[in-house]
RNA sequence: GGGGAGGUGCCAGAGUGGUUAAAUGGGGCGGACUGUAAAUCCGCUGCUUCGCGGCUACGCAGGUUCGAAUCCUGUCCUCCCCA
């Protein structure tokens, strides 16, 4: 049984624990879980760190249980939120689930050996309960003084806070509890922000079978700016390649700061202590080749989404902005064109159209229905300031004609200013 | 119900009859530098035109005036104070 603790912990992986875990994770294997309430149709990269604890868990030899939490996900853990949160349908959650369960399977090991992982709802145990069995079942060992002085339901009392997310917690404690007796379950796992959910558990534990119950917490990961991490401008990184392409998803992680890498390597990666210290110091030694950045994004593309994904996504990445020439797009065959520019907006126009064009500034202006510049002296003004280029070629004159060639005799490759690409397809 | 303040471009905010497409700041976008970063510097930031120009725009609708974001009338909305 190799030391989980000792791991997490020099990967930075441990913000709080109940004293005693040590010695019961040396005693026996155990089985601990993580709670993941389905509110999405997919995980979002928040939630890989949690994962990650039950990865590593499991590589150390313990079980690893999953409980996607459709009673849970039904009420809303209000811990941290600074507002109610609308219901969610079963359906939805129902949905939510079946996706969820399929991503869990790219990181642990389902099989039915001894530490193989095992996913659980809770709506199993909570469907037909009942109201009455449950306050006297857990309502009863737990008080509302203790729950109310927890630091995550404190900050809600000011602003108000329904029964419903206030009881909350009662029900993730529950759940351990219910976990405990019918699964042999003895330590759960959360972020930081769990830390009062998962006492409430190991403490009605305590109060109703007398033993001890373990709870351990991972840091929530910070940005340096203080902005919430795992989102973009658009919004979440999630693991659906439906909802962020794997590009998309591969940039996330390349686009990191240096701090952030140096820590993120330690979460996310599986490379053991010796391998990261060597690439945090290659990584020193030339910051501006991004070392740890294409590390953490190979490793974690090519595990969450696969191999060629991540080779597509990597390939993309240096045509966009590598210091790609019209020699390289030329040397691109279809296939590679579309699945490169897969993400990028394409605007179709048709032969006649692309025949009589006088004017660039009328192609990517009127003639691209203002797609890419929504007006002709928008067009003009990037175009002036050296801002556009066609097929890799930077265009400086606004009334040059549009005698480009078309790249596999259909597209065109247009790019704003550094990052912003089109494909104008002619058909 | 009474009293007061105010509604200006993506946002904040100046302007109180012509020189105002509207100061200034922020944001956004382009360029340079660079690591697809940060910081910095430069440029652009209503539509149209190669430009002159034309058109649209200061809550909304009218009016006064040669000329209105600016004055008048009505109207809608927001904020503050009192009841």
């Amino acid at each position: 049984m190799q030391d989980f603790v000792a791991n997490l912990r020099w990967r930075g992986m441990v913000c709080s624990a109940t004293p005693g875990i040590e010695a019961q994770l040396e005693k026996e294997r155990t089985t601990g879980y993580v709670g993941f309430d389905p509110t999405a149709p997919s995980l979002h990269i928040g939630n890989l760190a949690a994962i990650m604890l039950l990865k590593h868990f499991q590589l150390a030899g313990h079980k690893p249980v999953v409980i996607l939490g459709g009673a849970t996900g039904m009420v809303g853990d209000p811990s941290w939120k600074t507002a109610e949160r609308r219901l969610l349908c079963e359906e939805e959650l129902h949905y939510n689930q079946t996706c969820i369960s399929k991503q869990l399977q790219q990181f642990l090991d389902f099989s039915d050996r001894k530490h193989g992982a095992v996913l659980l709802n809770n709506m199993d145990w909570f469907r037909d309960m009942g109201f009455l069995k449950f306050l006297r079942e857990a309502g009863k060992h737990i008080s509302v003084n203790y729950m109310m002085a927890k630091d995550s339901v404190k900050r809600r009392l000011e602003t108000g806070l329904s029964f419903t997310e206030f009881a909350y917690q009662l029900l993730q404690g529950y759940d351990f509890y219910y976990l405990y007796t019918h699964h042999n379950v003895k330590l759960q796992m959360g972020g930081a922000d769990q830390w009062g959910n998962l006492t409430t558990g190991t403490e009605i534990i305590r109060r109703k079978t007398g033993n001890a119950a373990f709870a351990l917490t991972t840091p929530l990961i910070t940005k340096a700016d203080g902005s919430k991490f795992g989102k973009t401008e658009q919004g979440n990184v999630w693991l659906d390649p439906v909802m962020t392409s794997p590009y998309a998803f591969y940039q996330f992680w390349l686009n990191c700061s240096d701090e952030e890498a140096c820590k993120l390597v330690m979460v996310f990666t599986l490379l053991d202590q010796a391998t990261i210290g060597t690439l945090i110091q290659t990584h020193n030694a030339a910051p501006h080749q991004r070392t740890l950045q294409k590390a953490i994004a190979k490793e974690l593309t090519i595990r969450v989404h696969s191999e060629q994904a991540y080779r597509q996504a990597a390939q993309a990445a240096e045509i966009l902005f590598g210091n790609a020439t019209q020699g390289d797009i030329l040397t691109l065959d279809e296939q590679d064109l579309l699945t490169i520019f897969a993400n990028v907006p394409k605007i179709t126009i048709s032969q006649e159209q692309w025949r009589d064009l006088t004017d660039i500034t009328d192609l990517v202006s009127s003639v691209t229905q203002g797609i890419i510049f929504k007006s002709k002296g928008e067009a003009r003004r990037i175009i002036q300031g050296g801002g556009l280029s066609i097929n890799k070629i930077r265009i400086t004159d606004p009334h040059q004609k549009p005698d480009f060639f078309l790249l596999q005799e259909k597209y065109l490759l247009i790019q704003q200013g550094k990052k912003q690409y089109y494909l104008v397809v002619v058909q």
